[in-house]
DNA sequence: TCAGAAACGAGAGCACCGCTCTCGTTTCTG
DNA sequence: CAGAAACGAGAGCGGTGCTCTCGTTTCTGA
């Protein structure tokens, strides 16, 4: 708990612009190294310190990786939420389709921080409580866009038989955090529409389009599409 | 090329049987330690021999785990193909069910190995040409499934708009490769599905559902059997 | 004001990693 | 049966995350 938001001192100061300094240059060679490969001996180099120096500011790489994890969870979200918020709000299917295509974009032009964020957790599988905020932001829009179409009438697309009893209390915790009413339904849509989104961009980033198809800025356009066709948006 | 099928000589079948038993050690190792953690030192140790001679047999630590990466497709596909065949072929909606039922079964009981198949690319995004084969039985099923929707001709979830020529145009390679008539609507949803699949179990497997679902067995059944819903099947 | 405490940066060092090279031995082949 | 090829072991190189020590700087409170 060393310094807080007030730099009160010359120290403080120091710190809280070294540890920007540091994430800004992790962030750096994260353009081109991929998270595994990501160096806290290279950070160091880079900066012009000895590699020590950068314990005095993140206990460990992993600490580290969290805190970029952090930051790529906020700059994404916001992104979405933005591209979100320059639509009309009754305009749903333009809304579903722009945060869609929002998170694509900042995902293309951040490869490696998408990775970081939806590929294989590289730490051992320790997603510190300071995550779980930012990390919620993308499908608590999505939660929204929902709860608006429920509130505005709209039908879904496809017939869909009831949420058992049994899949409804599963969501319970998601249900509470929209913090207005929607049904089981139309929440699982919204499940649903994030793993679509993230399917389909991995898919694509991770390779396993490759020479099946030929344009993936077409295809994900379609895919979206269609998702939207079956939430009934 | 050393080494065929054929171990004619002595040190022909110890080199397979060696290939055989440093996979096979390589394998248990991922039962605990993750596709970035994978050592080919402690491989070794593991075998009792010297790390350099693992090189005889794999030239780089890359080399060894594409290997994985294609035994690790192929097991996958071949327990989906095979849930797939055990459900009469005219219920379509069941042999979905049941092929993502036999994946997300795989999935758990080997969640590194599919950390290796479909998480962030471990080695710097090359994957080779012996992998692509397996990598598409999975897919390639799925594709299958809905070719026989198209043939018994059931209608489709939620009205679609029909594909445009551009996104017709991108997936040309892959309806090739189906080897039957089908539409492309219908190919469209074989991908939805793919993606929803994917992006489930990845969202799943990778902790983004913690302390959001409750029940990841009773979730991840309701997604599919809401994705048969639009899919018609 | 100024001494003690705390934070700091640099450097050496440890154990591990992927990978290469050498060297003596074993096995194959013509 | 001799030359060639494949092999296993070991040392070694440059890299990694991380720890410890040590001299210096900065803060703090009597």
């Amino acid at each position: 708990m060393t310094s807080q938001s007030a730099p009160r001192t010359a120290r403080d100061f120091a710190r809280i612009e070294l540890t920007r300094a540091i994430l800004e240059a992790a962030r750096r060679h994260l353009a081109e190294v991929g998270p595994g490969e990501l160096s806290v001996r290279s950070i160091a180099r880079d900066l012009g310190m000895a590699s020590s120096a950068v314990y005095r500011y993140f206990p460990s790489r992993d600490h580290l990786i969290t805190a970029l994890l952090v930051q790529c969870y906020d700059e994404s979200a916001a992104l979405v939420e933005a591209a979100d918020a320059a639509v009309r709000p009754d305009r749903l299917r333009q809304r579903w389709i722009a945060m869609t295509l929002a998170l694509r974009a900042w995902a293309l032009d951040n490869q490696h921080e998408y990775a970081l964020l939806y590929g294989s957790p590289v730490p051992g599988y320790a997603a510190p409580q300071d995550t779980v905020g930012p990390a919620t932001r993308v499908p608590q829009a999505l939660l929204q866009l929902m709860a608006d179409a429920e509130e505005a009438g709209t039908v879904l697309g496809a017939p869909t038989a009831p949420v058992p009893r049994k899949e409804r209390a599963a969501l319970a915790p998601i249900s509470e955090s929209v913090g207005r009413p929607i049904s089981d339904e139309r929440l699982l849509r919204a499940l649903t529409g994030w793993a679509v989104l993230i399917g389909g961009l991995s898919l694509e980033l991770f390779g396993h389009l490759h020479r099946g198809v030929l344009d993936y800025d077409v295809h994900f356009r379609q895919l979206v599409e269609q998702a939207a066709d079956d939430f009934g948006l």
